[in-house]
DNA sequence: GCTATTCACGACCAATCTGGTAGACATTGT
DNA sequence: ACAATGTCTACCAGATTGGTCGTGAATAGC
C-alpha cells in the first residue's frame, strides 16, 4: 500500500476545507463527522497540515480550521508528499543514486510510473477534487429524484 | 512505499534466474552473492516463489534453482503481485466497493495512477529486464573501454 | 474575571509488518 | 557414506500504523 490511512484522511479533511472555503473556520469534530475520521486521529493531521502551511487554525469559541492557500492552488502531489513522505514506489527511487542498478536493474521501470504518478498527482487541486465530488452529489440526487 | 525490499529482492532473483536460463540450476548462494540478498532471506523469497509457481528447485549437489516457465512469459505485475499481494495505491482500490465516494472522493484520482501503473507492469517482460540489463553492461564495458 | 469552546501538544499503546537469523531436516549426486 | 543443496518452522528486534488520553493554552461572550 502506497498511501496509508493518514494520507487519504488528510486529503478529505483538506477537501472538505475546501468545500466549505470563505464561510469562516471549520471545527475538527464536524470535519470528523462528516469525514469519519478520529477526531482524536484528526488533530495530529491538522497539526502536520498546519505546520506544512495548508491550514491555519483559530482557536476559541467559533474558532476551527481554514485553508492557508486558495484551494486551486493546493495540488494533491504537495499536500500528500507533506503527510506521508516521498511517495516514491520504491526507496532507490527517493533520493540519491544507489548505484544498484548494475545488481538490480529495474529503476527504468518505476521511474516511468513515478513520473506518470506524480504528473498525474500535480494536475488535481484541491479545488478540482471539491468540483468531482459535488458533480457525484449532483448525480446521486438526480436518481434519486427519478 | 509501495514495494519493500521483498518485492525488490524477488525481482532481482529472478532476474538473474532469467539471465541464467537454458544453463542449468542456479545456487542459492551465487544469487544471494550475486544480487546482494542475504541469502538466508533468499530463502524465503524462493520458496515463495516457488510456490507461486514461477520458479522450481532440484536438490542436491549441482542443484538449485530454475525458471518454471519462458522469461517472456513472466511479466512484471504477476510476479510482484505473487511477492507482495496487492499494489493497489490505496486499500480501497483493492478490492470491494467501500461506499467512500460521498465521504472521501478521491478514487478517481487513483484509479487511473494505478491503471497506468497495471498496464505498464504487464508490458514489462523478465526477459525485457535481461535485455536492458545486457545493454546497461555493454554500454558501461564501452565507457571502461574508451 | 469566569466559563465554555476550541485548538495544541506530548505521552502512551496495541497490533502488524519488515527484514531478517538459526536450526533441524529432506533429497540427491558421487 | 557424505557432501551439497534445497525446505521448513520458529523465533526475533525494530519500525510503522492507527490510534487514545490528558493536560494546557487561546479566546469569545457574559
Ligand atoms: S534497488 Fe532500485 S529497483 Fe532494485
Ligand atoms: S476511501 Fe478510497 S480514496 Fe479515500
Amino acid at each position: 500500500m502506497l498511501l496509508s490511512t493518514k494520507g487519504d484522511y488528510g486529503v478529505r479533511a483538506m477537501i472538505d476545507l475546501a468545500k466549505h472555503e470563505g464561510e469562516g473556520p471549520v471545527q475538527r469534530a464536524e470535519i470528523a463527522r462528516r469525514r469519519q475520521i478520529p477526531e482524536s486521529y484528526l488533530d495530529h493531521l491538522l497539526a502536520q497540515l498546519r505546520r506544512a502551511g495548508f491550514v491555519r487554525s483559530v482557536r476559541g469559541p467559533g474558532g476551527g480550521h481554514l485553508l492557508a492557500k486558495p484551494a486551486e492552488d493546493i495540488c494533491l502531489l504537495h499536500l500528500l508528499e507533506a503527510l506521508e513522505g516521498s511517495l516514491a514506489p520504491l526507496q532507490c527511487l527517493d533520493g540519491a543514486e544507489t548505484g544498484a542498478e548494475a545488481i538490480c536493474g529495474q529503476e527504468w521501470v518505476w521511474q516511468e510510473i513515478y513520473d506518470n504518478m506524480r504528473n498525474k498527482l500535480s494536475s488535481v487541486s484541491l479545488a478540482a477534487l471539491v468540483d468531482h465530488e459535488r458533480e457525484h452529489e449532483r448525480s446521486v440526487t438526480i436518481n434519486y429524484s427519478i
